[in-house]
DNA sequence: TCTCAATCTAAACGTTGTCAAGATGAACTT
DNA sequence: AAGTTCATCTTGACAACGTTTAGATTGAGA
C-alpha cells in the first residue's frame, strides 16, 4: 500500500520512519512560514498525517521542538567545522568560528529562533550544543586552548572565555537582524564589513576585521 | 458606580484608564505565571474586563506585547542611570552599566523575555530602546563617548563600540539563565563573580572584574 | 494464520486571538 | 435639563491551536 521510502532504510512502522517526516516537514514549514506558524498541527499537515500522530513519537510540542533545536545545533556545528581550517594559526581559526556563527543565524533566522526559544522553555542549551564532544561549543573550546589566551585559573579561565566568546556571537547573531543597523551597515558598504566590525571590538574576535 | 482611582488622575471613560491597567495587569500575569502564560484573554481576566475589550486599546496582541516591551526597555534605561554614578571614571561607568543590563534581565527575567520577542518579531528594538535620547542605548553611547575609544572614523567606530557593548551584555544575559553553567558559577563562588568573569574576557567591559 | 502491539485516525475538549453586533454611559449640544 | 453622540465595554461567535481518548489499521512474530 504504502511505498516504502526507497532511501529511508529499515522501513520501522506504518508510515516508514514519521519522526524523521515530521523533522523535515517542520524544516519546510520553518522555512516556508517562519517560526510563528510552526504548530503541531501545520507541522502534522505538511507531513500529511493526522494531528494526533505526532503523540506517538514526541511526549509533547515542546519535544518536537527540542528534537528541530537539537538538530539546529547540529548543522551549526558543521557549518563551523566547515568553515574553520584546522591547519590555520588559531586566531584566525576562532575569529572563523565566530564569523560562521553569526553567518550561519543569518542564513537561518527561523532555525536559530526555534534553537533559543526551546533553550529558554528549558532553562538549558541542548547537549548537542554545549556538552558533547562533537558539538558547537566544544568546537570553539579546542580552538580557545590552541589559541592558549588562558590565565591563572586554567580550567575556569578557558571556561569563561568561551562563554564570553558565545555570548559575544549570540548577541551579535541577534542583533545584525534589527533594522535599526541597516543604515549603519550600507554606510559601511555590506554586512560583512559591519559584522568584521563589530567583531573587532568583542575581546577574542579581535582579527574578525582581518577577514575576507 | 465606579470609583474614579483618586490617583490616576482625570478617568477618561467607563474604566479609568483601561490601557494603563491592561499594562499593570500584564506586568502582574507575567511576574506570577511567566512569559508562555502572558495571553491577551489572561491579561483581560487579571484586569476584570471582557477579552475583547483590550482591542479598544491596541490595534492586536502583539501592539500590547510592544507596550509592554517600551515599558521593559525604560526600566531597563532606568535601572541603568541609577547603577551608574555619572561622576565616576568613564571606564567604571561603562562597566556598571553593562553589569546593571545583566542583573536587570536576570532580575525580570520575564519581562526582558517579553522585550526581545517582541522586538524579533517586529526585527527592530524598540524607538525607546534604541533611538530615544533618554533610553538605555544613548546612555552606553555617552559614557562610551567619554571613555573616548573611537579610533580614524569617530562616527562609524563609536557606534560599532556601543553595538559591540549591546550584543555582548545581551549574550551574556541570555546565557546566565542556562543551567549549564550553575557548577560554573559554584567553583567561583556566586554567579557575581561569574559575570565580572565572563565580561573581563568581553572587550570594553575588561574592568568589570574590580567591581564588587 | 492468528495474535499483538505499535502506529495512525476520528472526534472531542478547553484555550487562544479576533471580530461583528449590541449595550452602556460620559460629555457635548441646545 | 433633556437628548444625542460616540468612545468604551460586553456578548457571542469563529477558526486554529495543543492535547486526550477511543477506536481502526497493519507489520511482525507465534
Amino acid at each position: 500500500m504504502k511505498l516504502p521510502c526507497p532511501i529511508t532504510g529499515p522501513k520501522p512502522y506504518h508510515h516508514g520512519d514519521l519522526r524523521r517526516a515530521l523533522l523535515e516537514a517542520a524544516s519546510r514549514v520553518l522555512e516556508r512560514e517562519g517560526p510563528n506558524a510552526l504548530s503541531l498541527r501545520a507541522v502534522a499537515r505538511e507531513a500529511g498525517v493526522s494531528p494526533a500522530a505526532p503523540y506517538h513519537h514526541f511526549k509533547d510540542k515542546s519535544e518536537l521542538m527540542l528534537a528541530i533545536s537539537e538538530e539546529g545545533f547540529d548543522q551549526l556545528y558543521k557549518f563551523m567545522l566547515q568553515s574553520s581550517d584546522p591547519d590555520a594559526p588559531p586566531m584566525e581559526r576562532v575569529a572563523a568560528i565566530g564569523v560562521a556563527y553569526v553567518e550561519f543565524a543569518k542564513a537561518h533566522p527561523s532555525i536559530y529562533r526555534v534553537m533559543y526559544d526551546c533553550s529558554r522553555d528549558l532553562e538549558s542549551l541542548p547537549d548537542k550544543a554545549h556538552k558533547a564532544e562533537d558539538g558547537a561549543f566544544s568546537l570553539l573550546k579546542k580552538a580557545m586552548i590552541d589559541l592558549g589566551v588562558v590565565s591563572s585559573d586554567q580550567e575556569v579561565d578557558l571556561e569563561l572565555a568561551c562563554i564570553a566568546a558565545w555570548c559575544a556571537a549570540h548577541g551579535l547573531a541577534e542583533m545584525v537582524g534589527f533594522r535599526q543597523f541597516d543604515s549603519l551597515k550600507a554606510k559601511m558598504g555590506g554586512e560583512k564589513a559591519f559584522l568584521a566590525g563589530v567583531l573587532s571590538h568583542l575581546g577574542m574576535f579581535g582579527q574578525a576585521r582581518n577577514r575576507g
